[in-house]
DNA sequence: TTTAGGG
DNA sequence: CCCTAAA
C-alpha cells in the first residue's frame, strides 16, 4: 500500500453558466509540497484548470486577486491566444456558433487558501459580476438562457498525492470526472450513475446539446447529501480514456498569467507551468499518453532503412500511391506545404520511404535483456526524432539553402529530374556535442560505449513498433519503390541485420543520442554513486571550517576544483550527511567509517555556523 | 547559477 | 543522489 497524503481543495457554489455543461468534480492529484508554500498556488492552478473545463471556447477565467492591469493582461492573452487559434483553424470555426469569436470576462472570486493545509479546504467560486458575462453568452450563443442559470453545481477538486508517484508515472494526475450535485440531485442516482460512468462523449464537443438536454430534465430538487461518484484511478481503462477525453475538452479553455504577476509566461514550456501547473501537468500527461501512439504510427509510416546519404524518396506520382494515405501524407507534408486543392498537376509526391537517424549512442549493460536494448534504441530514436534535427534538402548532391524558393525554381518538380532528391535528417543544433564520457579516472573504465553506426552496424526493431536503423551501403539513389510493402508489418529485406550488442558492462542502462537535448528526464540515468572517501571529506570539513556552511561554490572552488565529478551540491548534501553521521550512534553508521576526529570536527563546525 | 531543503 | 523552489 502506498502512503499517501491528502490535499484536498475544492470550490463550491461555483454559478454555472446559462447551459450546464460536464459537470462533475474532479479528482486531481496535487503534489503537496511543505516547503514551498505553493500549496495553495498550485491548487488554485488545479482549481483554474478545472474550471477551465468548465467554461467554452470564447471564455475566460481570470485569476480574481490580481491587479488591474494583470487582467487586461490575462484577457489580451486570450484574445491572442483565440486569434491564434481561430487563424489555425478557421474551417473548423465557422461552422460553430458565433460564441466562440467572443470572449466573456468571467471573474470569479476565489477565497484564499490556507497555506500547508492537509485538511479539506474550500474555495467559493463565484461570479465576480454576476452574470453578466454569462448573459452575454446566452446572448451570443443563442441557447436558451433560462435554464440552469441559479443552478448551484457544486464540484470538488481533491487532490492526492502520492509521493514519488507524481512525476514519474505520468498516469498519477488526473481528472476524474463524477457527477456531483447539491443543488440539483438527479432525479434518481442510477440516473447519475448512469451519466457519472458513461462513456467520456460528454467531453465530446458535439454531444453539448444533449448534455444540456440531460441536465435540464433532470431538474433541481431538495438540497442533500451530495452524490460522489467516484471511479479512481486504478479502475482502468475507463478512466484512462476518460481522461484523455476530458484533457481533449480542456483544450479549450483559457488561461491567464500567474498571481505572481504573470511575468512568466515565456512560451517555452518551462515557465509557462508556472501559473497553470494543472494544466500544463495535463498536456505533458497528454504527450506522455498519446504521442507514443502517434509515434508508433509514425514509425509504421517511415520505416528506418538503410540509406547512407538520408531519406530514401519514392518519386511515384497520383498513382497507386495515393492509397496509401498516411504514408503519402507524410510524404506530401514534407513536401508540399501549400498544397492547391484541386489542382492536383502541380503538386510533388515525394515519399520518404526511410531514413537513417544520425548517430546514437547507447550504453548498456550486458545483463540487459533483448526487450531493454530494443525499447532504449526506440527510446533514443524518438527522442532524436522529437525536435533535436531539421532536415536539409540535398538536389544533386548540392544542399539546397535557399528555403524560400519554390520547389519549381529549385527544380524540384513533378517532370523534372529529383532523382538526386535527398533529404537529410540534421542536428538542429550547430554544436555536435560529444558523447557522454563515463570512463571517469578508471572508476568505470569497464563502461564501453558504442555508436550505432549506420555504416557498420544495424539495429532491426520489431516492425509494429518501429522501422529499422540500418547501415548497409546503398546508393543515394531512389530505389525503386518496394511495392505493397507494409512499413508496419514486414521489414525491408536489405534491414534485417540484427546488431550485436558488444560486451559491456556497466550498471546503467542508458541511451544517450549524442545530440542529446535537455529535459529529457526520462533518458537521463542517475549518475554513479561514489561514496566520499576520507580524504575527500577531509578536504570537505576543513574548508568548510574555513568558509562557512552557506558557501558551497566556494568549498567547491577551495577544495574540489579539481573533481569533476562532485559538485556544489554534492558536496552540500556530503556535509548534511556528515551531520548526519556525527549525531548517530557509531553502530548506525555504514560505509567506510569516518573517523570520529573529523565527525567532532564536522559538529563543532555546523554548531558554529548554525 | 547558486542556495537550501525535502525526497 | 535527485529534484527544484527561491533567491
Amino acid at each position: 500500500m502506498v502512503s499517501q497524503t491528502r490535499l484536498e481543495y475544492g470550490f463550491i457554489g461555483y454559478q454555472v453558466p446559462v447551459f450546464p455543461r460536464a459537470s462533475r468534480s474532479a479528482r486531481v492529484r496535487v503534489p503537496n509540497r511543505k516547503k514551498s508554500g505553493n500549496n495553495e498556488k498550485h491548487a488554485f492552478e488545479i482549481l483554474v484548470s478545472v474550471a477551465g473545463d468548465f467554461l467554452q471556447e470564447g471564455e475566460t477565467f481570470v485569476p480574481p486577486n490580481c491587479k488591474k492591469d494583470q487582467q487586461n493582461a490575462c484577457k489580451n492573452l486570450v484574445l491572442k491566444e483565440q486569434e491564434d487559434e481561430s487563424q489555425s483553424s478557421k474551417c473548423n470555426l465557422s461552422d460553430k456558433e458565433t460564441y466562440n469569436e467572443k470572449t466573456l470576462s468571467g471573474y470569479h472570486q476565489i477565497r484564499t487558501v490556507n497555506k500547508f493545509s492537509h485538511a479539506p479546504d474550500r474555495f467559493n467560486l463565484k461570479p465576480y459580476s454576476s452574470l453578466k458575462g454569462f448573459d452575454k453568452l446566452a446572448n451570443v450563443s443563442g441557447r436558451n438562457a433560462n435554464h440552469s442559470s441559479e443552478l448551484g453545481i457544486s464540484s470538488l477538486i481533491s487532490g492526492e498525492f502520492s509521493e514519488g508517484q507524481f512525476e514519474d508515472a505520468g498516469a498519477e494526475l488526473s481528472i476524474i470526472q463524477t457527477v456531483k450535485s447539491e443543488t440539483l440531485q438527479p432525479t434518481g442516482s442510477l440516473d447519475a450513475l448512469e451519466m457519472d460512468c458513461k462513456p467520456p462523449h460528454y467531453f465530446c464537443s458535439g454531444s453539448k446539446t444533449s448534455l444540456f438536454k440531460d441536465w435540464t430534465t433532470l431538474g433541481p430538487s431538495r438540497h442533500s447529501d451530495t452524490i460522489e461518484t467516484v471511479s479512481r484511478d486504478d479502475n482502468g481503462n475507463y478512466v484512462a480514456d476518460q481522461r484523455i477525453k476530458n484533457l481533449s475538452s480542456s483544450r479549450r479553455w483559457r488561461v491567464s498569467p500567474n498571481l505572481n504577476g504573470g511575468a512568466s509566461f515565456r512560451n517555452d514550456g518551462k515557465r509557462r507551468k508556472i501559473f497553470h501547473d494543472g494544466r500544463t501537468s495535463y498536456s505533458r500527461q497528454r504527450s506522455k499518453r498519446i504521442s507514443p501512439l502517434k509515434r508508433r504510427d509514425f514509425f509504421n509510416q517511415c520505416p528506418f532503412s538503410g540509406s547512407d546519404r538520408g531519406f530514401q524518396l519514392d518519386d511515384r506520382f497520383n498513382s497507386a500511391a495515393d492509397k496509401r494515405g498516411d504514408a503519402i501524407r507524410v510524404a506530401s507534408s514534407v513536401t508540399s506545404p501549400h498544397p492547391h486543392p484541386g489542382s492536383r498537376d502541380r503538386n510533388v509526391k515525394l515519399r520518404i520511404k526511410s531514413f537513417k537517424v544520425p548517430e546514437l549512442l547507447v550504453e548498456i549493460p550486458t545483463t540487459a535483456t533483448v526487450g531493454s536494448l530494443k525499447r532504449s534504441v526506440m527510446e533514443a530514436v524518438t527522442t532524436v526524432l522529437g525536435d533535436g534535427l531539421h532536415v536539409g534538402i540535398l538536389l544533386q548532391g548540392k544542399k539546397v539553402r535557399d528555403d524560400s524558393k519554390t520547389l519549381l525554381q529549385t527544380g524540384i518538380s513533378r517532370d523534372g529530374k529529383h532523382r538526386n532528391l535527398g533529404f537529410m535528417l540534421e542536428p538542429r543544433h550547430a554544436q555536435i556535442k560529444l558523447p557522454r564520457c563515463l570512463g571517469e579516472q578508471g572508476i568505470t573504465s569497464h563502461a564501453t560505449s558504442f555508436t550505432l553506426d549506420p555504416r557498420t552496424s544495424s539495429i532491426y526493431l520489431d516492425p509494429p513498433v518501429a522501422g529499422c536503423i540500418n547501415g548497409a551501403q546503398r546508393d543515394h539513389h531512389l530505389v525503386p519503390s518496394l511495392p505493397n510493402i507494409s512499413a508496419s508489418t514486414t521489414p525491408l529485406p536489405n534491414s534485417q541485420s540484427v546488431v550485436s550488442v558488444p560486451a559491456i558492462s556497466v550498471e546503467t542502462l542508458a541511451v544517450v543520442p549524442i545530440h542529446h537535448r535537455a529535459g529529457r528526464r526520462e533518458f537521463v540515468q542517475r549518475r554513479m554513486r561514489r561514496p566520499f572517501s576520507v580524504s575527500e571529506v577531509e578536504a570537505l570539513v576543513q574548508a568548510v571550517e574555513k568558509l562557512g556552511t552557506g558557501r558551497w561554490r566556494d568549498v567547491k572552488l577551495h577544495a574540489f576544483d579539481n573533481a569533476k565529478h562532485r559538485t556544489y551540491v554534492d558536496l552540500k548534501d556530503k556535509w548534511k550527511t556528515l551531520v548526519h553521521t556525527a549525531r548517530i550512534s557509531p553502530q548506525q553508521r555504514r560505509g567506510e567509517p569516518v573517523p570520529q576526529e573529523l565527525l567532532d570536527r564536522v559538529l563543532a563546525v555546523h554548531a558554529y555556523w548554525s
